[in-house]
RNA sequence: GGCCCCAUCGUCUAGCGGUCCAGGACGUCGCCCUUUCACGGCGAAAACACGGGUUCGAGUCCCGUUGGGGUCACCA
């Protein structure tokens, strides 16, 4: 852990439970917090809060760095393991304890419930009300928790970044639990704890800790320690408003690269956009997001997820993108080898127009590798009319007398045909279309002849000049 | 329900008292480009939740109403 005297004026972290895959909402967590500090040239920590070790995963935790790794958040140092700091927890309880400021509680569950029901029949909040708030005397043999002798006077003030003052009586803030009775911490303290023993400066996280700020900051009063600077980012909801849930899209990132097929790039660009906003800027790059990026343009009402915007800015960065990259990242989805990428990088510049996903882009080239004789879609089998027939076939012709098989000259024959036969460019465009692809959509049909090759070309426009029964 | 927070086009947002009969983007609709679909270009419809104040002047400040959200564990 960092020393006073090597501290960053900025240390920021990201402290994701490894419960399940790293969630949209984390994500953006993490970033507001990278972002924050790259943008003050500091430090951004990773901590995995696997306090609750009946929950957590190996496979949780590996998800969750790969998920930042993919969307290149990179974070300083090794990650931390919060379970690794134990002893220190309960080092920290037992001095509360010491101090008079946290107490040995013996309730029982039972005890408890029985407060918790007290106060539903009387239709008032409950607040824990434990009789061994004053007993500083240790009852020998009995099981107990460490709980926080909250103050119950006064009022607690945060001048959190993002939600500005917030006010908070301390009658509010219940005797919670610092130390389990198995003698493990809890979140709260824990969380408090190893922000301190890391250095950091600005806690960023969801709204929903915004509550637990209070509760945590009575801590670090009773300790003494030196208060962090909290920004309380709004969560995300799905588009009916409501949470962000498994149905919505709350998916694992991983869910956003493999099965919806974005870019890492374009959920980057998006996530920075829900929440956060810089005059007009949309389409905002890595480094000008790091230059712009601060707390203060940090909205405060939650905001919705829009697939929409983010398919698009997806399309955006897939126009944008190497062709090589995008040939190796729809390559395993064809189930192609090295050999056929060539084929297919080329083919790039006219495919990526067309798409939005990388799974729409694997659909738009699987026909450059689709066997003879091609399976032609329903809706474009409709135009391999009688009358259309005989038109590939003069193509066919003129095609196979072609000296130069190269996309300029190709155009050149195939108006030719066209004006021949005595019909506009499309009449006869579309029919070789549904020959070559087997669709109604495609790139432009001189590029596909070309991309094609003369044999291949020629055969499937043969295959399709005879009905085929 | 208690406590806390929030409120500009359908959605994401710009707006930090006058330059806003509210700007950009996605989506929607129309036109252009065009062999298809896209891409691209041009254009249109679309919002300051409501009610009171404060002020010469309010989307911008204050209060209330309504609506929405968060949180109330020996989970994190």
């Amino acid at each position: 852990m960092t020393s006073e005297s090597e501290q960053p004026a900025v240390v920021t972290r990201f402290a994701p439970s490894p419960t399940g895959f790293l969630h949209i909402g984390g994500a953006r967590t993490a970033l507001f917090n990278w972002l924050f500090a790259k943008h003050h040239g500091g430090k951004f920590l990773l901590r995995i809060e696997d306090t609750d070790r009946v929950r957590s995963t190996k496979e949780a935790i590996e998800a969750i760095l790969d998920g930042m790794r993919w969307l290149g958040l990179d974070w300083d140092g090794h990650e931390y393991y919060q379970s690794q700091f134990w002893a220190r927890h309960a080092e920290i309880a037992h001095r509360m304890l010491d101090r008079g400021q946290a107490y040995r509680c013996y309730m029982t569950q039972e005890e408890l419930a029985a407060q918790r029901e007290q106060a539903q029949r009387e239709r008032r909040p409950f607040r824990i009300e434990s009789p061994w708030r004053d007993v500083p005397e240790e009852q020998a043999g009995k099981p107990f928790v460490i709980r926080l002798k909250a103050p119950r006077e006064g009022e607690t003030n945060i001048d959190d970044r993002v939600q500005g003052r917030v006010t908070v009586q301390n009658a509010e803030i219940d005797d919670f639990v610092l130390l389990r009775s198995d003698g493990t911490p809890t979140y709260m303290l824990a969380v408090v704890v190893d922000d301190h023993d890391m250095g950091v400066t600005h806690v960023i996280r969801g709204d929903d800790h915004l509550n637990n700020a209070f509760r945590q900051l009575a801590i670090i009063r009773a300790m003494g320690w030196s208060e962090p600077i909290y920004a309380h980012v709004p969560l995300i909801h799905g588009p009916d408003g409501a949470k962000l849930s498994k149905r919505h899209g709350a998916l694992g990132v991983d869910s956003y690269r493999d099965e919806l097929g974005m870019l890492p790039e374009a959920v980057f660009n998006y996530l920075l956009r829900l929440g956060w906003g810089h005059g007009d800027a949309e389409i905002i790059s890595r480094d000008q997001a790091i230059e712009w990026f601060d707390l203060y343009h940090v909205g405060k009402s939650p905001s919705r997820f829009d697939f929409k915007k983010l398919e698009n800015l997806n399309g955006h960065y897939i126009r944008e993108a190497d062709d090589g990259r995008l040939a190796d990242l729809i390559a395993p989805k064809l189930g192609l080898k090295d050999k056929s990428k060539e084929i297919l990088a080329r083919a790039m510049p006219q495919l990526k127009a067309r798409a939005h996903t990388i799974s729409e882009l694997a659909d738009g080239a699987r026909f450059l590798f689709a066997d003879r004789p091609l399976e032609i879609e329903d809706s474009a089998a409709a135009l391999l009319t009688g009358d259309a027939r005989p038109l590939i076939g003069a193509a066919h012709g003129s095609l196979a007398a072609l000296a130069e098989w190269d996309s300029a000259p190709l155009e050149a024959c195939i108006r030719e045909v066209a004006e021949a036969s005595g019909v506009k460019l499309g009449k006869l465009a579309q029919p070789l279309r549904v020959a070559l692809t087997g669709r109604t959509t495609s790139p432009g049909i001189f590029d596909v002849l070309a991309l094609l090759g003369r044999d291949e070309s020629l055969a499937r426009i043969a295959d399709q000049m005879e009905p085929n029964e």
